[in-house]
This record gives C-alpha cells, sequence and structure tokens, in this order.
DNA sequence: AGTCATTCCTTTTTT
DNA sequence: AGGAATGACT
C-alpha cells in the first residue's frame, strides 16, 4: 500500500485517501490531480478492497482514460478487471446502447457529429422555408444545443421572442429526424442518459447500485446534464471524488459552468474539500506570470501556486512585424534552441487561440522543410473524402441514415441527381420504409410495377448502388471495419475518383489511407465500436508522442497537458481576447482563463508571442498588444526585441509598442499609492448604480478603470471625468 | 447530370 | 486568401 501515496505529498495523500462520501478536491495546475486520481482508483481496488466493476471513472479525453487504466494496472499486481473509464459521452453511449428499449431509438444508433447536426439543421431551415440569413444554421444550432446541454426538451423550450419561437420549430423537426436516422447528437447522448436515470428508478437503481465509487476529472467543465447525470448516478452510495480548478474552466460555450463546483458543496454539504496548491510543473516565474495573470478575474477564490523548481529563466516576450514574421520567429528560435543542444525539438508546443493560426506557423516549417505535428483529430476527421468515407459505412452499418446516404449515393457521381432523390424520397415515404432498404428492394427487383414512378433511367441508376449496398451490408457482421472499407474503396474504385494527379488530389488518397491505417487498429472491434470511437475522438486523442517534433495546439486543446517549452502566439486584442468576448464580462473572464491554461503548460521556458499587424480575411490591420500582457508585471518578462533578435523583422530601431508599455508599467508602479481604484473596489456610478472594479491602470496621468455594473456590463470609465463614490474600499 | 465560374462567407474554441 | 456554395452553361 505504502508504494500507492509514499511519494505524494500530505494533501494528495489526504485525497487519495479520504473516506467516503462527496470529496472535492480543487487542485492548481500542474498539482499531480491526475496522479491523484489514479492512486485512488488503485488505492480503492487494492486496500479498500472494491471491486473494479463497481467503479466508474470519467476522463475528459478517451486517451486519458486509457492512460489511467494502464497506470492502474502497473500499481496493481493483479490485473482489475471491468472498470468503466471514458468520457462522459463514450460512457453515456455505452449506457444508452445498453438501454435502447426504453428509447426512440434503436441499439446501433449512429452519432451525428457537428457537421452532420449542423447540416440536419440547415436541411430543415429549407425544408420549413426559413431564412437562412436571419435564421443561421450554426446560430439555430447551437440555441438547440444550449438547451439540450441544460435538460430542456421541445416541449419545456422556452419562448420569449419570434426567434425562440422558430427555433423550437427547428428543435421540433431536428429531433424528429434524429430518430427517422436513428441517430443522436453529442449532447442527445448526455441528455438521453440524464432523461433514463431521471425518469425510470429501475434503471436509476441499477447504475446507483453498481457505481459504488464514481470519479471525475475536470470537474469545473461539466455542464447541466453531467452534473445531473452524476446526481444520480451516485444517489445510493454517495461516494463521489471531483477533481477540478475553476480557473481553468474553458469550455462555457458548451454550456460547462465553473460554478458547479461552488454548486457541489452546496449539494452535498457533507463535503471534504482538499486543496492542491502545490505545483510540480513550472518554475516560479511562470507560476507568477501565469498568477498575475489570473488574478484579474474577479469573483474567484485566490489561489497561492508555488513550487520547488526554483525561478527559473524569465519568460521572453517578443513583438513581431506581423503574423507571418510571429511565425518565422517561432521557427527560428526553434531551430536555434535546438542547434544549441538546449532543448530538442519535441519540447517545443505552439499554441493559439484559432486553429486559423495554424497556417502560417505550418508554413513556416514547411519552408524550412521541417516536421511538425498538428493537434485537431476534427480536422482530420472533418475532410470531405473522410467524411465520405465515414459516411458508407455508417449507410452499411445503420440504412436507416439518410443524411449519410445523401451524402454519397452519388459519390463518385453515378448520375442520381436532384430529380432521382427527390424520387426516392416519395417513393420511400410512400412505402413507409427508409431510402436505405427501398435502394436494397430496388437491387433485388428492378422490374416490380411498385417502382414505375422512376423513370428508367433513375432506376438504371439506383439498382447497381443497391446492390452494391446490400453486399456491403451483407459483409458487415462478419469482417473488421478494414476489410469494409476496403472493399468499398474497391467497388466504388475511390483510388481513381479521389486521386486526379494534382498534388491536392494525391494529398487527399493520403488521407484515406491515414483512415485505412487507423481502422486496421480495430481489427477485433465490430463497426458499431469503430463508428463510435471516431465520433468520440478528442483532439488529443491522436496525440502521439513517439517522434521527436514541436506541437502545435490551440489552446483548448492544450488542456491537461504539459510541455519544457510553451509559445503562446498571437497575443493580440481580437485574437487573444477574441473579438467575440468583448462585450460579454463572463466571456472575457474565459479568455482570461483559457490565457492561463497555455500559461500554465509550460514547465521551464514561456514565450509569449505577439504581432504590430494582423491579416484577417485576406487583409492586414494593425493591431494591439493583448490587454493581459499589461497585467504581467516587467520584472518577470525579459524583452526579445531589444537583445539577440534583430535579425528579424525591422523593428529593432524603431521603439516598440511593448517597450512604451512596459514604461506605462512601471509608472503605474511608481504611482500605485495613488490608485484609488483597486480590483474588487465596490463603486457608484451617477448613471450606472452600483458596480465592481475589475482592474484599473494609469493612461496619461488618469486613473481608467474598467467596471463591471450590474444589469449594465462592463464599462470602461475615466475616473477624472465620472464621479465616481467609492462604498466599499478594497485597501487593506 | 456534370462542369465550370462566380459569389459569398469565413474565424472562436470541440465532445 | 481560400474554400464552399450557388448558378449558368453544356
Amino acid at each position: 500500500m505504502t508504494n500507492l501515496i509514499s511519494d505524494l505529498n500530505i494533501q494528495q495523500q489526504q485525497a487519495v485517501m479520504s473516506g467516503l462520501g462527496p470529496i472535492l478536491v480543487l487542485a492548481g495546475p500542474g498539482s499531480g490531480k491526475t496522479r491523484v486520481l489514479t492512486r485512488r482508483v488503485a488505492y480503492l481496488i487494492s486496500t479498500m478492497g472494491v471491486n473494479p466493476f463497481q467503479i466508474l471513472a470519467v476522463t475528459f479525453t478517451n486517451k486519458a482514460a486509457r492512460e489511467m487504466e494502464s497506470r492502474v494496472l502497473e500499481l496493481i499486481k493483479n490485473v482489475p478487471q471491468g472498470l468503466s473509464m471514458g468520457t462522459f459521452h463514450s460512457i453515456c453511449a455505452r449506457i444508452l446502447r445498453r438501454e435502447s428499449k426504453y428509447l426512440p431509438i434503436q441499439s446501433n444508433f449512429v452519432i451525428f457529429d457537428q457537421d452532420d447536426q449542423v447540416r440536419l439543421v440547415k436541411k430543415i431551415l429549407k425544408d420549413q422555408n426559413i431564412d437562412e440569413k436571419r435564421f443561421q444554421p450554426n446560430s439555430v444550432h447551437s440555441a438547440i444545443s444550449k438547451a439540450k446541454n441544460d435538460l430542456l426538451l421541445v416541449d419545456s423550450f422556452p419562448v420569449n421572442s419570434y426567434r425562440d419561437e422558430v427555433i423550437k420549430r427547428v428543435y421540433q423537426h431536428y429531433q424528429e429526424a434524429l430518430y427517422v436516422n436513428n441517430a443522436v447528437d453529442f449532447d442527445d447522448l448526455l441528455l438521453w442518459t440524464a432523461y433514463l436515470l431521471e425518469e425510470h428508478s429501475d434503471i436509476k437503481e441499477k447504475y446507483a447500485r453498481r457505481y459504488e465509487h464514481v470519479l471525475v476529472d475536470e470537474f469545473q467543465d461539466t455542464n447541466i446534464a453531467q452534473y445531473e447525470i452524476l446526481k444520480n448516478i451516485t444517489s445510493f452510495h454517495h461516494n463521489l471524488f471531483v477533481v477540478g480548478d475553476a480557473d481553468q474552466s474553458i469550455y462555457r460555450w458548451r454550456g460547462a459552468d465553473y460554478r458547479n463546483v461552488i454548486r457541489f458543496e452546496k449539494d452535498f454539504p457533507d463535503t471534504q474539500v482538499i486543496l492542491l496548491e502545490h505545483n510540480y510543473r513550472s518554475t516560479q516565474n511562470i507560476l507568477d506570470v501565469a498568477t498575475s495573470v489570473i488574478n484579474k478575474n474577479p469573483y474567484r477564490v485566490p489561489k497561492i501556486l508555488f513550487t520547488d523548481r526554483g525561478q527559473g529563466e524569465k519568460v521572453s516576450v517578443y513583438e513581431a512585424l506581423n503574423d507571418r514574421i510571429e511565425a518565422d520567429f517561432i521557427v527560428e528560435t526553434i531551430v536555434n534552441i535546438v542547434a544549441k543542444r538546449k532543448a530538442e525539438a519535441g519540447d517545443f508546443a505552439i499554441m493559439y487561440r484559432t486553429n486559423a493560426q495554424s497556417r502560417l506557423i505550418e508554413e513556416a516549417f514547411l519552408g524550412r522543410g521541417l516536421p511538425y505535428r498538428l493537434i485537431g483529430a476534427q480536422r482530420f476527421y472533418g475532410r470531405r473524402e473522410i467524411k465520405d468515407m465515414i459516411a458508407f459505412l455508417r449507410l452499411v452499418h445503420n440504412p436507416n441514415d439518410e443524411v449519410s446516404l445523401s451524402r454519397i449515393i452519388n459519390v463518385p457521381p453515378r448520375k442520381i441527381g436532384n430529380k432521382t432523390m427527390i424520387d426516392l424520397h416519395t417513393v420511400a415515404q410512400n412505402a413507409k420504409i427508409p431510402m436505405g432498404l427501398l435502394l436494397q428492394k430496388i437491387a433485388e427487383n428492378p422490374n416490380s410495377g411498385f417502382y414505375e414512378v422512376f423513370s428508367n433511367r433513375s432506376i438504371t441508376a439506383l439498382e447497381p448502388f443497391g446492390r452494391l449496398l446490400s453486399s456491403w451490408i451483407s459483409l458487415r457482421d462478419a469482417s473488421a471495419p478494414l476489410e469494409l472499407i476496403d472493399r468499398i474503396i474497391t467497388d466504388i474504385d475511390f483510388h481513381n475518383y479521389i486521386d486526379d494527379g494534382t498534388e491536392e488530389g494525391l494529398g487527399k488518397w493520403e488521407n484515406v489511407m491515414e483512415f485505412r491505417r487507423l481502422a486496421a487498429e480495430f481489427k477485433d472491434e465490430d463497426l458499431t465500436t469503430f463508428l463510435e470511437q471516431i465520433a468520440l475522438v478528442s483532439d488529443q486523442d491522436t496525440l502521439r508522442e513517439d517522434t521527436n517534433i514541436p506541437t502545435l495546439l490551440t489552446l483548448h486543446a492544450a488542456k491537461g497537458l504539459e510541455f519544457p517549452i510553451v509559445m503562446i502566439t498571437g497575443l493580440n486584442e481580437g485574437t487573444l481576447p477574441h473579438n467575440r468576448s468583448f462585450d460579454e464580462p463572463e466571456e472575457m473572464m474565459e479568455e482570461r482563463r483559457l490565457f492561463y491554461v497555455g500559461i500554465t503548460r509550460a514547465q521551464d521556458q514561456l514565450y509569449l508571442i505577439y504581432s504590430q499587424e494582423r491579416s484577417a480575411y485576406g487583409f492586414s490591420e494593425p493591431t494591439e498588444p493583448s490587454r493581459f500582457l499589461y497585467d504581467i508585471p516587467a520584472e518577470l518578462l525579459s524583452n526579445l526585441n531589444r537583445s539577440s533578435y534583430h535579425n528579424i523583422g525591422q523593428g529593432s530601431s524603431k521603439k516598440s509598442k511593448w517597450q512604451s508599455n512596459n514604461k506605462r508599467k512601471d509608472l503605474e508602479i511608481n504611482k500605485t499609492k495613488e490608485q484609488k481604484y483597486l480590483p474588487g473596489t465596490m463603486v457608484e456610478h451617477p448613471h450606472w448604480g452600483e458596480g465592481l472594479v475589475l482592474n484599473s491602470r494609469f493612461d496619461d496621468g488618469d486613473e481608467i478603470v474598467d467596471i463591471f455594473f450590474k444589469g449594465v456590463g462592463q464599462k470602461k470609465v475615466a475616473t477624472s471625468l465620472a464621479n465616481l463614490v467609492i462604498t466599499k474600499s478594497n485597501l487593506k
């Protein structure tokens, strides 16, 4: 037993060995929370004698689940069987397949990804003659998704405006379409599971009794549906062990609510709270930078991050002329450091706010002929040729799936156009059978009088495809996914169709081959498992650590990871923070947390990079450095523009913005005594009423304050102009 | 039905 | 700038 805890600190040990009941571990970045979770599972099995079958561990990615499982195996000699591990979505999918008889869908349902979901919304908008300009498919879909994450079914969807009314109508049709296609979307996985547990006491009892211990990682990013599932699934044993950090909550837009962390203590009054603050990842300088950034967020429980790794190097700041030079600087810097053998290529991670930013960086790498690794499974599976392959498989797996059917019925072109599709749809509807089945019937007996509505031309086009589909379906249950894929590729001569001899065509074919390689790993699994896994892959799941090359990833994808050297790029107003967060304080707070997550990924060195100009939509425009940079004390930073990097860009002679900002910063530090409106101060404004000071700085001798007014939002106020009255001072 | 040109839209973030 | 969607033409 000692080997399970002997290398842990007191708080970690306390967490691992804590008793029964609800336990909330508030874990700062790099504080070893994954370790604690793993040890806790091992401890429960080996010391407390808990049957692995009765343990459920929810992780944020499937990769994390696999890793945790294999570490538990290492820790315990006798191999534990029956552990339930995975993401909320994959665990729910498993439950739903098992309990499908209670649902309006069958157990071989397909899981629609984002793309399919929006596509379906779009189709419904068209069918319903709703103006796509006023009701953009994306925003309608996200409204539906949001409702689902809040556990609102169609009937309870609140209507306060005409817009709501329209969305409700689309929601209704959308949901019906899912049933017809025997499909669920991501949100349904959670929604249906929550519903089953809530409405069917026997199911709730079954799972609540089974899962004696439930452990949850990244608890700050759970949404209402997930929280309800947890409450019900632990309702028998009450052993809920959650780990999270409200400062690292970055999925608000997906319905996640970091306030679940606070709610937890309220809902479970006997909760034991354990705080992990000791950081084992970063140098103190990096932690101090992180703290200075996150401290500007209001309404949070302050944490003190400390390490015994020493002060470390200062955090580097670089101002590039534009985003292209930014990318060059990144690659150049990596090349130099690797050449000096101070680090290996694989030590570097480059992080950015939006996927679009990766392009220039990729080009910089390619220009030098250097390899890199791009994280982003969505992007791979989103490629047209891959989506087509998946659509073929889905159709074979579930012939009811009309979304997939209409996607590929004419791929490659086989003379089935709009007209034929409409006919097919009408006949299928009249016969009350799915189009997939109708196709097979046509193949069986093309001359049946039943099909006379079709023109000869249609029938001759449809019949061969129906035969193909039938032959694939007969292959389905007996063979591995790879065999089916190869058969489809051959039957439709996909290679010839995809690879048209151009470079682009070759690239596409290589993607197909990559997909094939991926499928080869599922040789012992059935098609259902394969399709489910690729529907629920997270970006991180594709991360392979076996090659020693730099990693490119979004800040969101960086969650939970760590790298010796981290470069955060695009630290400009409008990019980070993203301009869509400007008029919503909650969003702005999340941008800050996102930056915080990025900073705290770094172990040894951190680079903060921004540009004077950035290009968007093809045009280059001047941009300001990110407001977050102003929150970092100058003494923690080292400015690279002043020293050895004059050769990059021509900005050396010019006074950099950053230098002037630093001066401003110094000014602010010197004038601290005169600063009247410290963050946390409550003030009264003649027009907007009472507000909370978020931050304050000096500009040209005037104190500029960001204030959050209740019911009004965040406002920037110059104190010399506004008549502010301090109602509650924050001075100690 | 398929091909080509033009327009239009995009950029948050992802299970 | 680049890719997708629409529309005219063959």
